[in-house]
DNA sequence: CTATTCACG
DNA sequence: ACGTACGTGAATAGT
């Protein structure tokens, strides 16, 4: 196969440019930055035995897509003054080198690329495009792939198709609707005012494509659904212009463009000229090369010969049936009644596939010019089914759907698989983010529900290759109904209670602002860690402790270390914590109180790495704790009239993780006897009696407690702690004496690591650890401490998790009405009616120790039983009218 | 869009 | 000798 490589030379000189800033010229004075950056990157192509190149550039003046919208900006910034002499010397350069370039009067370069790769394919010949601009991405095809520059120019990414439904979950062509849906500020595109790249990548999930989605305006809601009726012909102005001409008149052939690498030579001269020996050396070898013949024109690229798929037994689909009337949708409810297993899929339209092979495409729509459902007689024709638990039903993302049935009042009875849920298990560290991307990562045909059967049968026997199948349906599957019902619960707000909170900040927060102008003679903006860099280590002479890749570094750490040099510097830090209370803790959350008077997070299953459960908009895991003042919002989290909060929390758990996982008996007596762990190991690592344990021996003893739960490093504690790390590597030394059980664990964990490629928790739950192979120090040093940490920090989450499904079963069993609110890791939050308080405490406790409840099913201990651990698990449990009064 | 900073466990 | 603690999400600034 015969391949072309088509290069942006605009974009990649500008790209050159600013990834070198260091001054460079030639001995005429002719600065080279840029093209020492683009040969470098020529050469690298060069290597890689293109069978024709070509380098488009943009030509001066206006292009056709001025004539539509006079304010096309085109991506490009004006061009800096020492970088204009050397776009034409690059063309120079190119041509001395036998490489063909193009410009096209009306046309950017990126139309070349895409007429000249259009022309390619026609020919059944490869294409690489090169270039910096995203929006080249539109061009991939099976035969034509997208190399783009990333950090700095020689750094680069390559995109397929695949590559690319991974990275944005999109299709080539769907990256021009993305761009029309939410415009593109450095092309001065409109797109639709006020949809970003979620919506647009939301709604063209839903609806295929732009004009799907403008046609299907009528069935989005509220505000959004006025954006798109209103922005529809902006949309389509952006998608015109956004598309890359295919058939520009560029007036050249492939054959124009055949590369000759024994032409290369004549760069040689004009290359020593500009000051560039190294690159002349490596050009002169490429050409001798080419000259020689002995090396194969077309490299023989590595055959990846696809294993033959084994063939997956999945359901042949028998019958499609299409509904668009009420009568339809009510004979193929009739008829869906009798099935044992549905998969369901939402998407443009709602399609099931029922286990017995028939299709159904239930069409949305329902406006007068379409025929089509609304959602509303959609979900109610479908209740019953939805509703009757003995219909399994295997979904793709089961707590989103449920959501939107509870929209419409429709429960989700029968849940049988999730495939969100299965893929986490399978693959925690890169979680599938549509269902579109799954199907096409593992390589299958299908879409919607019949995607979702068929990733059924497959992820069902990984699961069991995996051996974690108790875990997914003993624990994962049943979860998802739990963090559905928290979420639906919410957490009420007392929205009076944060705002006085705010109000009280904000005196303060202006006398800050005041005070600081004033220490530094002038005003700015405080919270810019580029302004603020300026004022304490240039301004005010302060000393910079460290850098950041862009600058001084102002963390509070530094900070803290400046306290004393300059009142400025106490005035920061307070700017700072109030600033930061008041904008993400108490604006943001009030944005997010709904009609009810809560807080609905989203309780994420599939994010982390380690098995732990994320919450997001809001994130309701951080809410402040460890500052007095920040604590006070607390007091806004309350409980639902007539209740109060119960919380609990788990004393130490990662700590008793790990006493039970290394079976250290230096640690395991410690929790065994009880007591005050960290003062515990003070006495151990400073060889002293517990009652001359100081405050500062405590606090140290802590940090070490928890470089052990995180993969110790000297470094790492000695940064903590601001000890040498001489002193830093004693205490570890000490520790580890004392806890050789600890310290053999950490060795196991990593050779385990290391032989199996992933870690495991005491549920079986994994992480794979490709990090571990890495021959970069760095990678595999970050490899070993996450294959002593995940264990510890995943079994604790697995245990939490449990708890939950306890939790949730026994107040359902005994009738109560109390409900989980919340869980932040270690703690869980109930808000519970006054009369129930004490069953519930009870309960609450019960359930987080491992204690069996009265009316348990079996089954939701099946896993809590092989995990009881070999030291005791300690919950505190408290109540209160709000979350500050819990602990 | 990325980097920085900072809130939590 | 390398150069770091583990896991998250969100606001802000500025390229």
């Amino acid at each position: 196969m015969k391949k072309l490589i088509a290069i942006d030379g605009n974009s990649l000189l500008f790209r050159a440019y600013y990834a070198i800033q260091t001054a460079m010229t030639s001995r005429d004075g002719l600065p080279t930055n840029a093209l020492h950056g683009f040969t470098a990157m020529l050469i690298k192509l060069i290597e890689q035995k293109p069978d024709y190149m070509l380098v488009a550039f943009d030509m001066h003046g206006g292009t056709f897509r001025h004539d539509v919208y006079p304010e096309y900006k085109g991506g490009r910034k004006e061009t800096p003054e020492d970088l204009r002499p050397q776009i034409p010397a690059m063309r120079e350069l190119l041509k001395s080198m036998g490489i063909r370039t193009c410009e096209c009067f009306r046309y950017e370069a990126d139309d070349i690329l895409g007429t000249i790769s259009k022309m390619a394919e026609n020919a059944g010949i490869d294409s690489l495009i090169v270039t910096g601009d995203r929006d080249a991405l539109q061009l991939i095809s099976r035969n034509t792939h997208v190399m783009l520059t990333k950090k700095g120019i020689t750094e680069t990414v390559e995109y397929d198709e695949q590559a690319l439904m991974e990275a944005y979950g999109l299709t080539p062509k769907h990256m021009i609707d993305l761009k029309a849906l939410m415009g593109d500020s450095s092309d001065n595109i409109p797109g639709i005012k006020g949809v970003g790249e979620k919506t647009a990548k939301t709604l063209l999930e839903k609806y295929g494509d732009l004009e799907g989605v403008l046609q299907n305006a009528a069935n989005e809601k509220g505000a959004l659904q006025k954006k798109l009726m209103e922005g529809g012909d902006s949309a389509r102005m952006s998608y015109n212009i956004g598309t890359i001409c295919r058939e520009a008149p560029i007036g050249i052939t492939l054959e124009d463009c055949a590369f000759d690498p024994a032409a290369l030579e004549g760069g040689v001269p004009m290359l020593l000229k500009l000051g560039m020996k190294a690159n002349s050396a490596r050009i002169k070898a490429l050409a001798d090369s080419g000259k020689s013949g002995m090396e194969p024109h077309t490299a023989p690229r590595a055959q990846e010969a696809p294993a033959p798929e084994e063939e997956i037994e999945t359901v042949p689909i028998s019958e499609t049936v299409e509904v668009s009337t009420e009568e339809e949708l009510n004979a193929a409810a009739d008829k869906l009644m009798r099935e044992k297993l549905i998969a369901i899929d939402v998407g443009e339209e709602l399609t099931v596939l029922t286990g017995t092979g028939k299709y159904y495409i239930i069409k949305t729509g329902g406006t007068l010019l379409e025929p089509g459902l609304t959602p509303e007689e959609i979900y109610s024709g479908l209740k019953e089914v939805l509703e009757n638990a003995g219909i399994e039903k295997a979904v793709f993302d089961a707590k989103h759907f449920m959501t939107e049935l509870a929209q419409y009042g429709v429960k989700l009875n029968g849940l049988a698989f999730d495939i969100t849920v299965a893929d986490y298990l399978i693959n925690a560290i890169n979680p599938a983010k549509s269902l579109a991307y799954l199907a096409e990562t593992v390589g299958i045909p299908e879409r919607d529900a019949a995607a979702v059967m068929r990733l059924y049968a497959i992820l069902r026997r990984q699961l069991a290759e995996k051996g974690v199948e108790t875990l997914y349906y003993g624990v994962e599957l049943p979860l998802v109904t739990v963090l559905f019902d928290m979420e639906q619960a919410g957490f009420a707000v007392d929205a009076e209670a944060l705002r006085a909170i705010g109000e009280g900040m904000a005196g303060r927060i202006a006398e800050l602002e005041q005070q600081a102008y004033g220490l530094a003679g002038h005003s700015f903006n405080i919270l810019s860690p580029k302004q603020l860099g300026v004022v304490l280590f240039e301004e005010l002479g302060l000393p910079p402790r460290k850098k950041t890749k862009t600058g001084y570094s102002t963390d509070s750490d530094v900070l803290e270390s400046l306290t004393g040099m300059n009142p400025i510097v106490e005035t920061v830090i307070e700017y700072r914590f109030l600033t930061k209370l008041r904008s993400t803790f108490i604006d943001a959350m009030l944005k997010k109180i709904t009609p009810d008077g809560r807080i609905h997070t989203t309780l994420n299953q599939n994010v982390t790495a380690t098995g732990r459960i994320s919450s997001a908009e809001p994130n309701l895991q951080n809410i402040p704790v460890r500052t007095e003042q920040g604590r006070e919002i607390r007091r806004a989290f309350v409980a639902s009239p007539g209740c109060v909060l119960v919380g609990a929390d788990y004393s130490q758990i990662e700590l008793r993780v790990l006493a039970h996982m290394s079976g250290d008996e230096t640690l395991r007596q410690a929790f065994i006897s009880g007591g005050d762990i960290h003062a515990r190991t003070a006495a151990e690592v400073f060889g002293v009696p517990q009652e001359e344990v100081t405050k500062q021996m405590r606090s140290a003893a802590k940090a070490v407690n928890f470089g052990i739960v995180y993969g110790i490093s000297e470094f790492g504690l000695a940064n903590q702690l601001g000890i040498p790390r001489r002193t830093a590597g004693e205490y570890i030394k000490r520790y580890l004496d004392r806890c050789t059980g600890v310290r053999d664990y950490m060795k196991r964990a990593v050779e385990e690591g290391k032989r199996n490629g992933y870690a495991v928790t005491l549920t079986g739950r994994r992480r794979d650890l490709p990090e571990l192979k890495s021959g970069n120090f760095n990678t595999r040093s970050f490899g070993e401490r996450v294959a002593m940490n995940m264990p510890v920090q995943g079994s604790a989450a697995d245990i939490i998790k449990l708890a939950m499904l306890r939790v949730h079963d026994a107040l359902e069993r005994g009738g109560f009405k109390a409900k989980l609110v919340l869980q932040i890791h270690d703690e869980l939050i109930i808000d519970c009616p006054k009369n129930e308080v004490d069953p519930v405490k009870k309960l609450l406790h019960d359930c987080m120790l491992g204690v069996p409840v009265r009316g348990e099913a079996e089954s939701t201990t099946k896993i809590g039983q092989k995990i009881a651990l070999s030291v005791p698990l300690v919950a505190d449990v408290a109540e209160g009218h709000s979350w500050f009064d819990t602990k």
